[in-house]
DNA sequence: TTCATTCTTGATCAAATGGTCAAGACACGA
DNA sequence: TCGTGTCTTGACCATTTGATCAAGAATGAA
């Protein structure tokens, strides 16, 4: 007899049990080696399914990766969308540089995915760029704009300073091992907190 | 009859020019590719040699990679090492920060094959990386505390802020997708590069 | 010109890898 | 318990790809 429910695919337990394994998985594997270096094999051995299994729910390798991209990219975005005009802008900036850094620490992993991706050209989230991507862009660097006509802040150009803010924060996670060569292992996250936020907000020439 | 040149392999016209050929491809393929993404037939092909003749000059792939990688690395770390003590900090670092742009720019991607080695986890370069680079930022770091302790410039975490200026100036090679598709195709330089030095040597705070 | 050395390549191999398939194991509502 | 649909997998296939090799072509010093 024919399941009762119609087209739209209801999850069974053990699916989303299992593709929450594969993602997790692939996350993992994709962010260390790439698209290319990662194998099908690893990621089902990551998650203990084996292979066929792996490709049971996820036909090819390219699905496996455009799903955990694409789960990446919409908690990615969250806290700039957060950026309020109305609140004090440093405040706001230092909470936003703060909760970047924050998410860079907690799950390089992600950073790393996505650093990959755009390195070599973005070709899966071309359109997520030139389009929600762009269009946040826009619509954060006209809040910065307004804080810079009520002279709140310092006449920076904004998209550029949001190029910054994640240029800078997404480094500690893309680049941790150079960081960690240079620094030791471990580096102190307060420390680094607390010198990012500086040099962002504050520069490092002395006040005329 | 035996060549009378002994063992140290003296290079033959053809050798070079190959070797030449091979490298520039091999970091053009590289960088879009990443190494295990990158082919050898890409290679040959794109410098118009045939598989076989490419692994004649370097037996492994890995060997070419190598090469093209130290290849780089040697010519990244000029412009950090020029950062001259005895001279005028911000116009020092002005110079540093504008000189990494133009190599992004004009280079990008000698910056795209180190970040994606660097993403990885730096399987090729560890030892570059706790050794050399490591010192020279030790050095480096110390004429920044220099400046500092002679209160020419505020106090800010030397490393930290080396950290930056890569980060944000590398950016614009590795993300240029991404701040192409914000920005538009061919970004204004000189905007950029007014930004960029805006933001790390004033940050935007309005002085108290 | 001679000829030892260097350079070049078509053919080929073995391993890695993405993907398929049919058959069987399992889950769970009736 | 039964039976249908879901889940799992060993075996297998086709392609890609790094690497080899033997044989021939080009080079250039004497």
């Amino acid at each position: 007899m024919m399941k009762s429910k119609a087209k739209p695919a209801a999850k069974t337990r053990i699916q989303s049990e299992n593709q929450d394994l594969i993602l997790k998985a692939a996350l993992d594997v994709f962010s260390t080696y790439g698209y290319r270096g990662a194998t099908v094999d690893q990621i089902a051995a990551k998650c203990g399914l084996s292979k066929p299994n792996l490709l049971y729910y996820f036909r090819r390798k390219e699905d496996i990766y455009t799903a955990v991209l694409e789960h990446t990219l919409t908690e990615w975005l969250i806290p700039l969308r957060m950026l309020d005009v109305t609140n004090d802008p440093i405040t706001e900036l230092t909470n936003y540089i703060s909760t970047k850094l924050e998410m860079s620490h907690r799950n390089p992993a992600a950073s790393r995915l996505f650093a990959n991706e755009v390195l070599h050209g973005a070709p899966h989230i071309r359109k997520f760029l030139n389009g929600p991507l762009k269009d946040l862009v826009e619509a954060k660097a006209a809040v910065i704009q307004t804080w810079i006509e009520a002279k709140k802040i310092k006449p920076v150009d904004p998209q550029h300073f949001i190029f910054s803010i994640w240029a800078v924060t997404q480094h500690y996670a893309d680049f941790a091992v150079q960081v960690e060569a240079i620094m030791g292992p471990k580096p102190d996250r307060l420390k680094t907190q607390t010198a990012v936020l500086e040099i962002l907000l504050n520069g490092l020439k002395i006040s005329p």
